[in-house]
DNA sequence: GTCTATACCCCGATAGAC
DNA sequence: GTCTATCGGGGTATAGAC
């Protein structure tokens, strides 16, 4: 399983796309990396590196979903507390990796989002499902009590939560950004409280009504 | 001055960094959109891309560091209010020029962060100096009151404001980045609300101390 | 300041033996 | 599935005339 070569060649891109990004990360370099020859590369993605790209930025999408449900089930369950959470271990994380990108998604959408539709369209899905991941969390919480109902007010409350939950990963990823440049992880620790801030803000609006 | 080469060469690669990136972009690319030749790019740049690329990054840094004081002199003084003047302003900007990336220096620094220091450090005085101004806007507000002193209590002011006015700045990019892959503006409004939000909490706790 | 020509290298992709 | 060889093109950077 950690001896795939189709493995080895993802992983191998997702962290070159890390530090380089899709343009600045060349076919041979992952080779290299991945111990994988050209041949395997088009074998296992015959569309090259655009197919390639797709595959890491999908893989390592439900992969990191799959962390924040981790981190979700793992304490608490009080939606502030479950952010502030991943925040936090992000931090750790970046500091760990000595700051190279944590995550390749956003460097890459960044980069091509405006020319390689197919890698828009796989990015896009990916930050849907994290959001739908946040959302869960929220609408789990409910806005408004602990019974897990909401009163009949679903939509609404959907809305508010989808909308709270794009905006906590759009300062997760903003995040990755200064910590990066900054080399500095104390931003993404404080981006943890102010995103659980948001978090608790939307919740008081949406009792309100 | 619109017709000075230099110029054109940096906003016409302004331009291919915010739809390619740094390593998207060629140095031929940017001749032809500049209508300049290869000796005239390292007549101005001798450093060649890495040195055009920091002059893109610091001249762009400085133009959106006025737009902001622009916004925030334009209206009221309210943080939250200038926060979400700002983030609405940037909502508009990107739904006209369809999506393109509205910032390439956030896009240059996830992709470069971590190879090219030179290109590192000029974002990272960017974003800093951009802290500055929101937390500027915070502390001209002081948290606690109208008349612009802080009691005294300068440097916890200083720091919470700088922490906060971080994390709003990070949320505008990674908004910048969410809206792109979505093609939706919306999120970039609804984070403009979420960042006042930040702004009035901060606000709130840092009154109550 | 601007132009052309060019050196030197690496890119993504394909072909075909094994 | 993996390997090597190679095609055609484009990359950054430099040199030197004008």
């Amino acid at each position: 399983m950690t001896d795939d070569t189709r493995q080895r060649i993802v992983t191998a891109t997702n962290e070159l796309f890390r530090r380089r990004g899709y343009h600045g990360t060349s076919l041979s370099a992952i080779g290299q990396a991945a111990n994988a020859t050209t041949g395997s590369i088009y074998h296992f993605f015959p569309g090259g590196k655009e197919e390639l790209g797709e595959a890491v930025v999908r893989e390592t999408g439900a992969a990191y979903r799959e962390l924040f449900e981790v981190t979700a089930g793992d304490g608490g369950p009080d939606p502030a507390e479950v952010v502030a959470r991943f925040f936090a271990a992000a931090a750790e994380t970046l500091a760990a990796v000595d700051f190279v990108d944590i995550c390749p998604i956003g460097t890459v959408a960044r980069e091509v989002a405006s020319e390689h539709e197919r890698l828009r369209v796989a990015a896009d899905a990916v930050f849907e499902s994290w959001v739908d991941a946040v959302a869960g969390v929220l609408v789990g919480d409910a806005f408004d009590g602990a019974d897990g109902t909401d009163g009949g007010r679903g939509d609404e409350t959907n809305r508010v939560a989808r909308s709270t939950a794009a905006s906590v990963i759009a300062l997760l990823e903003g995040s990755f950004l200064l910590a990066r440049t900054r080399r500095d992880a104390e931003v993404l620790v404080d981006a943890g409280r102010h995103a659980a801030a948001i978090v608790e803000t939307a919740r008081h609006s949406a009792a309100r009504r």
